[in-house]
DNA sequence: TAATGGTCCTGTTTGC
DNA sequence: TGCAAACAGGACCATT
């Protein structure tokens, strides 16, 4: 959806000015602030694309924008003279003097830098991310290659589909349902997965993606890139993830939170049991 | 305070 | 046997 409204709003339009208002939103950009608005300011925004929770722009340079929303963080598209929002880390302003590109970011786990682009498999990527794995949604997804991969990881099956090399664009809260709706505990061993259920638990994690983005779809503003998946979605279409407590939509036993990772997973005691052995 | 998600860093194991 | 690459796991970030 991000990428979307990136790509509506922004694409093939000049950047006249950068301004940081805030050095850690760029951190990962290591030659700095003024250096990163050098690259940016003066091309044109070419074209917005994503893998996993990566987003980036290229640029008519060649190079790329990249972005990570982290946990926080947002792309609004706003009118100049729209009052700064509080949390306003980036904005980007254009030569055709409409509406601004902000990078909104309360925690500022996410950011912004400008990469070079490399060729992996015939595809262009900003180098840093050279090595995340495709998504589900990405047309050559190689379903039969990404459940080898995540069983061929020797740890818990979370932590493997939680590995963005394996497979992109899971994160916990995805993890959770899917493991849910696949019946497997969190901590279960991938050496005791077959190919079938390992199949069943990367489908169900791609539904529940696809579920994501509808939702974000519909919560979709004229003006707003996007206000990261988290409004409506979180609160109707969760079973497991945050429900702690509350009845298992499939069997009504109270959802039970482990900690994992130093966070939680969340999971349903009876569908969901325990692997005997730890 | 303890909780949040996603790296990203570090120590270990594997493979050539 | 020695080294580099791959792997696995936990620490860390900012905010409320």
């Amino acid at each position: 959806m991000v990428r979307r409204g990136l790509q509506d709003h922004v694409a093939g339009r000049v950047v006249s000015r950068v301004e940081v208002m805030h050095p850690r939103a760029i951190r990962r950009h290591l030659p700095g602030t003024v250096d990163f608005g050098g690259r940016v300011a003066g091309h044109e925004l070419v074209a917005a694309r994503r893998r996993g929770k990566y987003l980036w722009v290229d640029l008519s340079s060649g190079e790329a924008v990249l972005a990570h929303l982290g946990m926080s963080g947002q792309m609004l598209v706003q009118p100049p003279g729209t009052p700064d929002e509080k949390h306003l880390r980036v904005r980007l302003t254009f030569a055709d003097d409409g509406p601004e590109l902000r990078f909104v970011d309360q925690r500022t786990f996410g950011g912004l830098s400008v990469e070079p682009v490399v060729t992996v498999d015939g595809v262009p990527l900003p180098a840093p991310i050279a090595h995340i794995a495709r998504d589900p949604m990405d047309p050559a997804f190689d379903r039969t290659a990404a459940i080898a991969a995540l069983r061929r990881r020797r740890t818990e099956v979370k932590r493997a589909l939680l590995d963005q090399t394996l497979v992109s664009g899971i994160g916990n809260i995805y993890a959770d349902e899917a493991l849910w709706h696949a019946r497997l505990h969190w901590a279960r061993p991938t050496d005791t997965l077959t190919p079938r259920k390992t199949g069943e638990l990367l489908d169900a994690a791609t539904a529940v993606m696809n579920a994501a983005l509808d939702v974000g779809g519909t919560s979709f503003d004229a003006l707003y890139v996007n206000i990261n998946g988290q409004s409506g979605y979180f609160d109707r279409s969760l079973n497991a993830y945050g429900q702690e407590g509350l009845p298992c939509p499939r069997c009504g036993r109270a959802i039970q939170r482990e900690p994992f990772m130093n966070r939680s997973s969340f999971s349903c005691p009876r569908c969901q049991p325990r692997p005997t052995t730890s």
